[in-house]
DNA sequence: AGCGTCACTCTACTGTTGTAGAATATCCTC
DNA sequence: GAGGATATTCTACAACAGTAGAGTGACGCT
């Protein structure tokens, strides 16, 4: 039963997404590697985000001569059914229908991704 | 087109749900009552925080003698219309798919709120 | 008119986040 | 093994978030 996962704020969530988009293991220039054109950092900052994920559990670090390794602690499904479950707890109440309805009527998701949902509830669901 | 909507702190987002609850109108005695039991917070710290929603646009205040009354300027759909799609965006790589299988996976959701969900689809996709 | 009460605003302090320069450590090369 | 290159850590600072005491203004009563 692994520790409460905290949410973590955004700069230091983009440095996340880039960890586990790599596969769970990277550089510090792996990230500012996939950083560039994006976003205007500068190394230190980089480093910054990087060893306050260390602080918070989010990052293991080990020290390969002159550089880090920087290796997620967090799988990235844990962390979005953590948040998935918080947003849904406090700002949809619940109501996962809500939350889709939501989505639909602002037009944020179309009428295929709909489709495509019902296809996975489908699934989830005959299997009885 | 409304302005862009920023993201509320947690407290602040306590207290709008509190206003929207109530209608969209309060004092912050209202708040007050609403809160009592469920958080300790001082009086005061109320009040910073209705003022920083003021502060934010999210409510308007207007002064009745002794007393504020507290407005809100958000809607709570648009607020919530807002978060889902940056969530979905910044955390599911905006597939609807695997945000709600997420969920369903993670046990944060039943299997009788997919079917419910699903009815919600048909209803909406049908309608063509 | 004066006083207590109560709601509100101001001020303040701590911790967190965004951001990055300065200082330090390590490696490579001559 | 000295010097330069470069990655990391330390230090720093502004803005924001959480929290609340001190000060101020308005109302009601006597």
């Amino acid at each position: 039963m692994s520790c409460k996962i905290i949410r973590l704020p955004d700069s230091e969530l983009e440095i996340m997404k880039i960890i586990w988009a790599a596969g769970g293991s990277v550089t510090s220039a792996d990230v500012l590697g996939q950083l560039k054109g994006k976003r205007d950092w500068k190394p230190t900052s980089v480093l910054t985000f990087l060893s306050r994920l260390a602080d918070k559990g989010f990052v293991a670090v080990e020290r390969q001569g002159k550089t880090n390794r920087y290796t997620a602690l967090i799988p990235q499904r844990d962390y979005l059914n953590n948040e998935s479950r918080s947003f849904l707890e406090n700002l949809c109440g619940n109501s996962l229908k809500s939350l889709v309805a939501s989505l639909y009527e602002s037009r944020t998701v179309t009428e295929d991704d709909l489709l495509e949902l019902r296809r996975y509830i489908d699934e989830k669901t005959e299997e009885v």
